[in-house]
DNA sequence: ATGGTAGGCTCCCTA
C-alpha cells in the first residue's frame, strides 16, 4: 500500500511543527506541498529528512513554492511546466517515485486569480491551459500518475458550502471549471469523486468559516487510469485544519494498492 | 455589509 497526500501548508516555516506531527501520525509515503513560501535554501529540510523523507523542492521568496516529500527515492525531478520557462512563479514540480510499482507525481499550485476582472485571472486560465497541454504529454507515458495540489477550483456547486456566497468568484467561475473538466476529459480521474467523498479542503481564515464549516473542495488528487484503478482510500485530514495556527487548507490523503 | 484573518515583509501584497 502506498499513500499520497497533497497539502497547501501556507508557509512551511510557520507550519513545520504541524507538518512534522502529521507526518509522524499518518506516515504518508509521498506528500505534495504547496505555498511553501520560501527559497530553497530556507526550506527546513533536516527535520523532514530525519523522519525518513527525501525532498524535491522549488521555491521562491515570499510567495508560492511547491515541494515533494517521499519515503521512496525520487528521480527525474522537473521544475516548472515544460515549455513554460518564461513563467517565473514556483507553482509546479514533478518527480518519479521509486515505489514498488513506480509512480510519477506532481505538486501543482494553480494561481488563485483574485477576481474575474483582474489581470491575474487570465494568468490563471493560461496556467490551466498549459497544465492541460502538459498532462496530455504525461498521459502518453501510460504510467501511474498522481497530480495533486491546490487547484483553486471547486468542480461543482456541491463542492461549495455557500453556493450563493461564492457564485461567480475565481474558485467557481465557469471558465476554470471548464478547464478542470478538460483535464478530466483527456483521461484524469478525481480521487474524491471516485471514492464518493466530497469533503471540503479549504476554509477561509475570516468570519469564522471553519467553525461554520463554510468551506470549499479546491484541493484535488487527479489520477491517471492506472493510478485510479489502484485507488483504495481517500480522506481529508480535517483535524490538522482544526489546530491552533493552522493552515487554511487541510491535507488530502489517498491510498493505493 | 466589499468587512473579516493570516503569512511574509515592508509600510502593502497575496490569498
Amino acid at each position: 500500500m502506498t499513500s499520497v497526500a497533497t497539502w497547501n501548508v501556507n508557509s512551511i516555516r510557520s507550519r513545520l511543527l504541524h507538518l512534522l506531527d502529521w507526518l509522524k501520525a499518518d506516515a504518508p509515503d509521498v506528500v505534495l506541498l504547496q505555498e511553501t513560501k520560501c527559497v530553497d535554501d530556507a526550506f527546513p529540510a533536516l527535520e523532514i529528512e530525519a523522519l525518513g523523507y527525501s525532498i524535491a523542492r522549488h521555491g521562491e521568496k515570499s510567495y508560492n513554492g511547491v515541494a515533494i516529500l517521499s519515503k521512496f527515492a525520487l528521480s527525474d525531478i522537473r521544475i516548472g511546466i515544460p515549455g513554460n520557462e518564461e513563467d517565473t512563479q514556483a507553482r509546479y514540480i514533478e518527480a518519479l517515485v521509486a515505489t514498488p510499482s513506480p509512480m510519477r507525481v506532481a505538486s501543482v499550485y494553480v494561481p488563485n486569480g483574485q477576481t474575474p476582472d483582474s489581470e491575474k485571472f487570465p494568468y490563471k486560465l493560461r496556467f490551466l491551459d498549459r497544465l492541460n497541454a502538459h498532462v496530455a504529454r504525461l498521459l502518453t507515458r501510460g504510467d501511474r500518475l498522481v497530480i495533486g495540489g491546490d487547484y483553486n477550483i471547486a468542480p461543482e456547486d456541491s463542492d461549495v458550502h455557500n453556493v450563493h456566497e461564492w457564485a461567480g468568484t475565481v474558485l467557481t467561475h465557469i471558465e476554470v471549471r471548464k478547464r478542470l473538466r478538460a483535464m478530466l476529459h483527456q483521461g484524469l480521474y478525481d480521487a474524491g469523486t471516485l471514492m464518493n467523498v466530497r469533503d471540503f479542503t479549504w476554509w477561509d481564515y475570516r468570519a469564522g468559516a471553519f467553525a461554520n464549516d463554510d468551506g470549499l473542495r479546491i484541493d484535488h488528487l487527479l489520477l491517471s487510469a492506472q493510478a485510479a484503478d489502484s485507488l483504495s482510500g481517500y480522506r481529508v485530514v480535517r483535524q490538522v485544519r482544526a489546530l491552533e495556527k493552522a493552515s487554511d487548507h487541510a491535507p488530502v490523503l489517498g491510498s493505493f494498492n
